[in-house]
DNA sequence: ATCCTTACGTA
DNA sequence: CGTACGTAAGGATA
């Protein structure tokens, strides 16, 4: 059997060398976003990589210690006694590593009452008394004792885990003087520092190999200790009991009883979605190309399908309509659209697809299909529904989008587009054409295999969704999905003539207040820009130092106010107008830019675009239009009653996430509060501070009132002393009054947060479910976000949920009863709707009556509406 | 050209 | 040390 022919085994002493990667790269250019470590994973994975792609392993375990606590500690309690706690940054990646292993198909070992290199040791003796050519990579002096023949050691040089060093007999020969298996006796008699081992004083290594080519063996040189000279030679004789503890405690068991042999550690195939999964959320980006490369992992070409797409049948209007007609159960639909209309048409049952292009007679071909309840699957269908709609069709029956559903199952993940899912649910690769190629080499999915595939995707999403998240799917997001479309399609009025006025007044202002800044440092600076700032002021200026951000100090609003306050100077205070004005007219021209021939406004809706089941907008954002300053209610004021309407109207829920926060908490207090119809926040604070409502001043009703809204996000005294300006201790009082009155809103908070804990995700009053596994993280900081957003959660994503109940039925209602007023917007709490002349009375109560009873809860949901011409007018 | 950071608007 | 978003600009990196 030649070499290269032999299977090669790598064991890999993974706690260990993760450990060093870990103090080898700095913790600042290997951390997530929200604070979770990963230098020790990514150092660890990007070592193995290169050792996979050099050695090109057919068999792989990684060896993990269970806890510090082993047969050595047992028999010797101070071994390893010196090392320091495990800090608890290196602790919270052990885990997460091993989820990135399984996904590569490693196997992962752990062992109780035995260390990892014990399995190693194990392991190496099986694999080569097997034939395997054994490597075995470990950080630990200790492994040097299995090298053999057979056997070679990878150790990482002391520059971290990227340099390896090779270790045969021969090299350890001429770097130690002494055989392999001589290595503990060296080690006995020196000692090991790193594991609380101490040996004979005086002795290194060079006295200690010359001792044993002398005598031969350990147990010789403890014989004769009586002939050696000098000093080393008493210290030894003193040692002798020192000597012989090491050498027990420096063997490593060649026989620990483990579940697997070699041959069942034979390397898996990559799980590339569970890769993609772990990595993305570890926020690794080039791993994954490295790992593909180094393990022949081929991600480009597509996977030998494992059922193949049906060749769609091209046909003319005539026959797609009996085709359609033919199908008789639920059919797969893609529409390609060019220039906002239909261009391709593709259809698939599981066996069969069909395809035409989108042309008059073919819409009225097929024009009664697809405005019927038929039912039909679509990969993001809003944009489809849009098209055809802007085309003169109708698109009814959409029952499922694959794109919804896969949100709606992992919300947090990225998987956007149909190849993404594609992946997911089926482990399938979605032929594509590669866009750098002129003639490509693989044709990608025509119209009708898409649909084909959505299908599929479907059919696995629907198999794996829990119940309630499938009817959140099917009663709540579907219809919701037509009702946005209605609403991008209408569109809101904006003058143009509004807001070019004041963007040139605020471009004036702007000027001049940068004219006014400049001539208080005596310079010109980029005023937008944090970084010059800086120098301005701390540097120029001297002012003392703010926040620390990232790069340097913050210039952000709240610091600047600090520094107006602590040190004040003209400059601050002009920098902090120019911002504002400035801001204010950014988001104007965007405003102004987005304006169509229509001369409305028409947003995007992303319905997959939140964690808690909230819509997004985009392009441009109308959830975001200021609102607080008296300057921002003349943008406002820009957006208008469309021609042929008669007014606007607005209705917002009050308080909703109180609300849904007195219902799922059942707090008596809060209950009442409510349904008394009193103010909220002077109903609370007449129960916190012992007095009548009467006599609740602005004062005290502002404090509840923070304390109310901060609850839903999981403030702290700290964040709310901040907020309101008070002592923390004072903070903490009000906190302790609150909860003293409203106990069970508290007790409702923490045992959600439990039980979020135990089930791994939270879950609206509708079922709509949000994964958090980060709750049981060691990293303090990661975890208390999570327990904030897991708190959050269920309020946020109902109150989203009674909002698109709420729509969805207006929208609905106002369809059936043949209105011609439209909702324009939605923004999460708040709906504005284009009222049509005479519409007013009927479709305003159609308004209040659906929102109000969107939801069952245990308080009423109360509806404020307001009319007027524009949306400053109309809202209130 | 693309990504990250800072800052800031809303509910 | 308060949740959920999107946008823009500057500046660093590719």
């Amino acid at each position: 059997m030649t070499d290269s022919a032999k299977p090669t085994l790598l064991i890999v002493d993974g706690h260990s060398l993760a450990y060093r990667a870990f103090y080898a790269l700095p913790v600042e250019n290997f951390s997530t976003k929200d604070g979770q470590h990963t230098n020790g994973i990514y150092g660890f994975l990007s070592m193995l990589i290169n050792l996979i792609k050099a050695e090109q392993p057919t068999h792989i375990a990684v060896a993990f210690d269970t806890s510090r606590v082993s047969f050595r500690t047992r028999e010797y309690a101070e071994y390893k006694g010196t090392r320091s706690e495990t800090p608890e940054e290196f602790r919270g990646q052990i885990p997460l590593l091993q989820e990135c292993l399984a996904a590569m198909g490693i196997t992962v070992l752990t062992a109780e009452e035995v260390e990892a290199d014990d399995i190693l040791a194990t392991l190496s003796t099986q694999g080569s008394a097997e034939g395997y050519q054994v490597l075995v990579c470990s950080g630990d002096r200790d492994s040097i004792q299995l090298v053999t023949d057979k056997v070679t050691l990878l150790y990482p040089s002391v520059q971290g885990v990227s340099q390896l060093k090779r270790y045969d007999p021969t090299t350890v020969m001429e770097r130690y003087g002494v055989r392999p298996e001589q290595y503990p006796d060296i080690a006995a008699l020196v000692g090991e520092t790193s594991d609380n081992l101490p040996g004979v004083p005086k002795v290194g290594e060079k006295t200690a190999v010359k001792w044993l080519n002398q005598f031969g063996s350990l147990d010789a040189i403890l014989e004769g200790a009586d002939q050696i000279k000098g000093v080393v030679g008493g210290n030894l004789r003193e040692h002798l009991d020192d000597v012989r503890r090491n050498r027990r405690l420096n063997h490593l068991l060649r026989d620990v009883p483990l579940a697997v042999t070699p041959a069942d550690l034979a390397v898996k195939p990559i799980d590339t979605q569970a890769v993609r999964d772990i990595f993305s959320r570890l926020e690794f980006r080039t791993l994954t190309a490295r790992l593909y490369e180094a393990t022949g992992t081929v991600e480009d070409e597509p996977d030998l399908p494992s059922a193949t797409a049906p060749e769609p049948a091209q046909l003319d209007a005539g026959a797609l309509a009996t085709w359609l007609a033919d199908a008789d159960g639920e059919v797969g639909v893609t529409v390609t659209i060019e220039g906002g209309v239909p261009h391709r048409l593709g259809f698939a049952t599981m066996d069969a697809a069909a395809e035409a292009s989108w042309s008059p007679e073919v819409a009225a071909s097929i024009g009664a299909w697809l405005a019927s309840d038929a039912p039909k699957l679509l990969y993001d269908a809003k944009p489809q529904f849009k098209a055809l709609r802007r085309a003169g069709a109708e698109i009814a029956g959409i029952i499922h989008d694959v794109l919804i559903s896969g949100w709606l199952a992992r919300p947090a993940l990225p998987d956007k587009t149909l190849g993404n899912l594609v992946e997911r649910f089926l482990d399938e690769k979605l032929p594509e054409a590669d866009p750098t190629q002129l003639v490509p080499e693989h044709e990608g999915a025509t119209p009708g295999q898409l649909s084909w595939y959505v299908l599929r995707v479907a059919e696995v999403q629907r198999a794996q969704l829990p119940e309630r998240v499938a009817a959140v799917l099917s009663e709540i997001e579907m219809p919701t999905l037509v009702a946005l479309a209605d609403m991008e399609l209408a569109g809101v009025a904006v003058s143009h003539e509004k807001l070019s006025a004041f963007s040139s007044e605020l471009g004036t202002r702007a000027d001049g207040i940068a004219q006014n800044a400049f001539s208080a440092i005596g310079r010109e600076v980029n005023l937008g820009s944090p970084k010059q700032l800086q120098e301005v002021l701390f540097d120029e200026l001297g002012l003392p130092k703010t926040r620390k951000t990232k790069t340097g100090y913050s210039t952000d609003a709240g610091a600047l106010a600090a520094l107006q306050e602590s040190s004040p100077h003209p400059f601050l205070d002009l920098l902090l107008q120019h911002r504002e004005a400035t801001k204010l007219r950014q988001i104007i021209e965007s405003l102004d830019v987005a304006i169509g021939s229509d001369h409305r406004i028409h947003t995007t809706y992303l319905q997959t675009g939140s964690q808690t089941g909230r819509l997004s907008s985009t392009d441009p954002n109308l959830q975001n239009i200021p609102i607080r300053t008296d300057e921002s209610h003349r943008i406002r004021a820009a957006f208008e009653v469309g021609e042929g309407y008669e007014t606007l109207l607005t209705a917002d829920y009050s308080q909703i996430e109180m609300r849904i926060m007195a219902h799922l908490s059942g707090d008596p207090g809060l209950v009442e509060a409510f349904r008394s119809g009193e103010d909220l926040h002077r109903f609370v604070g007449s129960r916190v501070f012992g007095v009548e409502p009467a006599e609740v001043t602005p004062f005290m009703r502002t404090k509840v009132k923070a304390m109310s809204y901060g609850l839903v996000y999981g403030l702290s005294a700290f964040g709310l002393s901040k907020q309101l300006r008070i002592e923390q201790s004072e903070a903490k009082q009000l906190m302790t009054e609150y909860f003293a009155r409203f106990g069970a809103v508290r007790d409702y908070l923490r045992a959600s947060v439990e039980k979020a804990r135990i089930d791994g995700y939270t879950e609206t009053i509708f079922g709509r479910r949000r994964p958090f596994p980060d709750l049981g993280s060691p990293n303090r900081v990661l975890r208390e976000n999570a327990e904030r957003a897991a708190l959050n959660a269920p309020i946020q994503g109902s109150a989203a949920d009674i909002m698109k109940i709420a729509l969805l039925r207006i929208h609905r209602q106002l369809r059936d009863e043949q209105l011609a007023s439209r909702v324009l917007l939605q923004i999460h709490d708040e709906l504005v709707v284009e009222i049509a002349p005479g519409e007013w009375d009927v479709v305003e109560q159609i308004v209040r009556d659906r929102m109000g009873d969107a939801a069952d809860l245990s308080v009423p949901l109360d509806v404020q509406i307001g009319r007027g011409p524009n949306w400053d007018e109309a809202g209130h």
